[in-house]
DNA sequence: ACCGAATCTGACCGTCCGGTCAAGATTCCC
DNA sequence: GGGAATCTTGACCGGACGGTCAGATTCGGT
């Protein structure tokens, strides 16, 4: 058997997962699951093959633990902001602009994701089915609980989630089209800061948070 | 020389290329570029293996045929809403409605697109940098006409557009997320008039769209 | 009916890629 | 210091997949 102890703690071992996990997500990233070569993800973490195979197992294996990585700050960062203690103005913008961070410093992140879903996420359904839906409902008790209080206008809760999450992940998964349509004279901070301010408004005003809609009135 | 003729117009050829091209659309929208296989789209269309080979020469052209069809839409589905001659509310809302009628109606072509875009477009670059940068450019200039007319409130229009494919494709891209969220009990007519609704309000009232505002107003 | 062009097709090929393996190096613990 | 466990590595498979080809079949014009 050439697989590794369930738990070993050497120090070596930490190190060569952690490089070789680095690699996957960057390959995965740019090439999805099928695209990826073993090889590539070798080269790029700068150890040989076999490695990935003593430590990983299977190119599917090491797939499922960029994933596990990837989810685990995706429900942090929903976790952080969506609680009923926020006022549903600061929530919801801090939860947008947490969500572009992370796809600015982390776009790899959400293109794996999003190939994931793309393919009928045969890995994530497991997940999907269960535990994000446990999570969405909970953030949708939040958000009814301020429409209760008169915090917020009427809106269906998941369908605004799907709609926050495919305004800020566009801006990592299809960041060449945005790179694109806006042209060279367009700088990171200034696409990001644009971003945040359309997204921010279409969510705030567009789904009656008060405060705003007192602005508004003005 | 196995090539067909440059432009021939036998009955034989447009079956055979018909065939092949729908079921490289679905096999190709279920798999990505990568995890599609010849064997398979022959398979799903009916016609051996060699004959895709004779009518489109390799893979990559093969896919880029379909990429062609699934532009020409898109482009379409802007050309007929985004006009100077609509009203604001009217030409968003029923550029959304369109948008999420393809992404139901033809949800392969939304997940292919995308699929492209996560891997950095290799073959849609210049379409993104040309055609589609000079489209948008020209919505941009409908956007801000209504601006000046004081139709719609202030807003980055190459960032609205971004939002709100976003925000329609994601139902198609995506459509096992929303469906595993919402669980068994969602079907597709509850879904799509609940994204409708929705994406319209956060475009209208997110935009500040005369109309709604007003009616925000009483 | 005839003939060349177009279309179709099964069998085949070379390469690439995930995964294996056995032997060598290193670390860890007593 | 020694032996076992852990880790590293180059060389090596077997199958899968995109692509080819030569021969069979059908089509279209006259």
């Amino acid at each position: 058997m050439g697989m590794p102890p369930p738990a070993g703690a050497g120090a070596a071992r930490r190190d060569s997962m952690r490089a070789i996990l680095a690699a996957a997500e960057l390959v995965f990233s740019r090439r999805g699951f099928e695209g990826a070569r073993m090889a590539e993800i070798a080269a790029e973490s700068g150890l040989p093959k076999a490695n990935l195979h003593y430590y990983f197992g299977t190119k599917e294996r090491l797939y499922r633990a960029v994933l596990e990585d990837i989810i685990r700050q995706w429900l942090d960062t929903a976790a952080a902001w969506i609680v009923p203690e926020h006022a549903p103005a600061e929530a919801l913008a801090g939860y947008v602009r947490a969500k572009l961070m992370d796809a600015r410093v982390r776009p790899g992140a959400s293109r794996i994701f999003a190939g994931e879903l793309l393919r009928g996420a045969p890995l994530l359904m497991p997940f999907l089915a269960d535990e994000l839906r446990r999570r969405v409902g909970e953030m949708a008790a939040v958000i009814e609980g301020w429409a209760a209080r008169g915090l917020i206008g009427p809106v269906a809760p998941a369908h605004l989630f799907f709609c926050i999450w495919a305004m800020t992940q566009t801006y990592a998964d299809f960041d060449v089209q945005v790179r694109a349509v806006l042209g060279p004279s367009a700088d990171e901070d200034a696409i990001f800061a644009a971003a945040e301010a359309t997204v921010t408004q279409l969510v705030l005003h567009g789904s009656f948070v008060r405060d705003n809609v007192a602005i508004l009135n003005t």
